[in-house]
DNA sequence: AACCCTTATGGAAACGTTTACATTGATTTC
DNA sequence: GAAATCAATGTAAACGTTTCCATAAGGGTT
């Protein structure tokens, strides 16, 4: 078996409570004795034993990250953010995605009980009372992007409706008039503020002129769908602003395949910012969400809450998006009018964050 | 204080013994009891404390991850496909990066002990004794993409050397002469395989006719420095073969900068095969690896060496690299010589494997 | 020299489970 | 009808820590 507190104990001549301290750093233990429990846990390579010292605790320095996938350059980045906030504060990180399944993320939910310390939580698809039935009570908990009406737990969201409407606001700024949006999932909650945004600038009706509305999953497949119809219509669309980024590439895809050129044909517009975006020819414009500062923002604001435990403010914070105007949309920043004229900004932005490995 | 198994047991009249039984599934109580029991549990929001759970089952249902990064398309495939393998079987996953910071990747490996039920490590920097002395002892481990002489853990590796080796013959079969390489970082293992590679199809000697090796770092920035660096040289490299495709990218901008197109004026290689690739214009020619499989088939393996726990064979395992030819380097796939046909294919390769999200 | 105060150390309880073992009561078997 | 078997349940030990409390040993201060 392997090596416990006893053995060093034993080594070391002392009693366990002794050893427990040492290791501790508790400062009422001789500078001897401190000396002779060290090397005696490091000659039998001892590591105490994690889950027996978080079980007297009552901490385990690690916290729980429900995510509804961990694949893409959304999560990626989100989870960076994420890691470095924790990695700042020593704390490690339980991932699990739960891929749509409910029953599977219930499952996780509750195994994380005694793992963590507080969990994040991220559950874009609607499910009244899922939480609510699944969270550990008394676990402190950051809700992000998640819908339901759970006023126990503090939230986060990012500010899918005002970046939907400066883009759709911007492109009709641009003098387009039929302008396509290529919806995310249906039950998503980001997706559905982005619609609002875009139907709010549109003019609030779903049939206003110039409203066009394709339904997606935010997949590319469903982008290179969503283009493939666009393409057939009749008063073909000027412009398609697609729900995330990864569409828009399907929608290029498609653009590309049926010999139209974007902006010059048809205009083009995204939704996050993911990496990509700035390499893809056209360079693509789109609403920039500071995915990792939305991360490192909800595990600070969950440790917020652990720390005080006691008192819940349960607020609501959102997390703003910003216009980034590439050239796919064929509208320069300044919002003049002209649309031949964007090809030559943007090429500034090429910002070296980036540190591919290997 | 939170609700614990006593609580279940007062509220539904038995004692702990029976609650935990019915709670797992045991088949020796009634059905009545359970009944009872379960909707105590129910009712009370009972959940398991897992550290508790862990530490007398021996058990956690929690591998270990100790990656280098978590960021950039490299590491969100890996663990995706680490990810998939353990849903597959019920694992949950504790995930940490290193950031090349040692001490601190030391201190996370000790806390691992009692919370996870192996151990995957990767860890490209060479950094001899640094394992023995921190892992765990008794943690069943497998190691990707790590040097050092360790002999008792399993280890699975990348083709580098074979797939820089192809990639360089490509090269050279299509007709350049003066193909340069740039580097990864210095005392990565998987970035001097690339190199050693490139070198012995060069023809072995580091000064043999038409090599050319530049530092580089995996990241975007030292290829655009890298980029700068060919650009002036005199007798101008006719191909850069990149360690990565980051790198590659950095090239790339370069190149583009300086009004130099690819492949026309240089042919371009990165390696990796990230999904941004083949979004690039000139798509990337590269070498694949297969990363989620990486992933996946390290996770088997630690499940296989947990599950044994006794002899351990010790073995490599050694995952393929493929070649990807696509536009930028100018070679067609069937290996014919000129140098200016390389415009048309790799436009098939267009899988939708990828799901953005949001 | 008796006192108190401080400091180092050990003993043992506690954390929330699972499970080996003991106990009970019912059912079968002769 | 008593003995033997069996299923359901309870009791308590164990897992490896941390920490409360008690104890012992110094070290000043009267």
């Amino acid at each position: 078996m392997s090596v416990t507190i006893k053995d060093v104990a034993k080594a070391a001549g002392v009693s366990v409570a002794s050893v427990s301290r040492a290791l501790n750093g508790h400062d009422n233990v001789t500078r001897d004795t401190c000396e002779r429990i060290m090397q005696a846990a490091q000659q039998l390579h001892y590591m105490p034993n994690g889950a027996a010292r978080s079980l007297i605790t009552r901490r385990t320095q690690t916290i729980g990250a429900l995510l509804p996938d961990l694949h893409g350059a959304f999560f990626s980045e989100l989870i960076r953010g994420i890691d470095r906030a924790a990695r700042a504060r020593g704390l490690h990180l339980l991932v699990s995605s739960s891929h749509d399944n409910a029953d599977e993320a219930a499952a996780t939910l509750r195994a994380m009980r005694g793992r963590v310390d507080g969990l994040l939580v991220m559950s874009p698809h609607a499910s009244p009372g899922f939480l609510s039935d699944n969270l550990p009570p008394e676990l402190p908990t950051v809700l992000m992007s998640t819908g339901g009406d759970d006023d126990h737990h503090a939230r986060l969201t990012v500010d899918n409706h005002g970046g939907a409407w400066a883009m759709t606001r911007h492109l009709i700024d641009g003098g387009y008039q039929r302008i396509a949006f290529v919806c995310g999932p249906e039950h998503n909650i980001d997706a559905a503020e982005r619609l609002r945004g875009y139907r709010d600038a549109m003019g609030k009706l779903a049939d206003a002129p110039g409203c066009c509305v394709l339904s997606g999953d935010f997949s590319e497949q469903a982008g290179y769908d969503a283009g493939h119809q666009l393409l057939g219509m009749d008063p073909r669309p000027q412009a398609v602003f697609a729900a995330n980024d990864m569409m828009a590439l399907g929608v290029l895809a498609a653009c590309n395949e049926a010999g139209m050129s974007v902006p010059e044909d048809m205009a083009l517009a995204g939704f996050d910012d993911i990496p990509m975006a700035r390499y893809m020819t056209p360079s693509l414009s789109t609403v920039r969400i500071h995915i990792a500062d939305f991360g490192e923002r909800a595990l600070a604001r969950l440790v917020e809450t652990i720390d005080q435990a006691d008192d819940k403010p349960t607020t609501e914070e959102v997390i703003p998006t910003e216009l980034v105007v590439r050239t796919s949309c064929g509208v320069p920043a300044n919002n003049v009018l002209p649309l031949d004229a964007g090809a030559a900004h943007a090429a500034a932005d090429h910002a070296f964050e980036d540190r591919g490995q290997p």
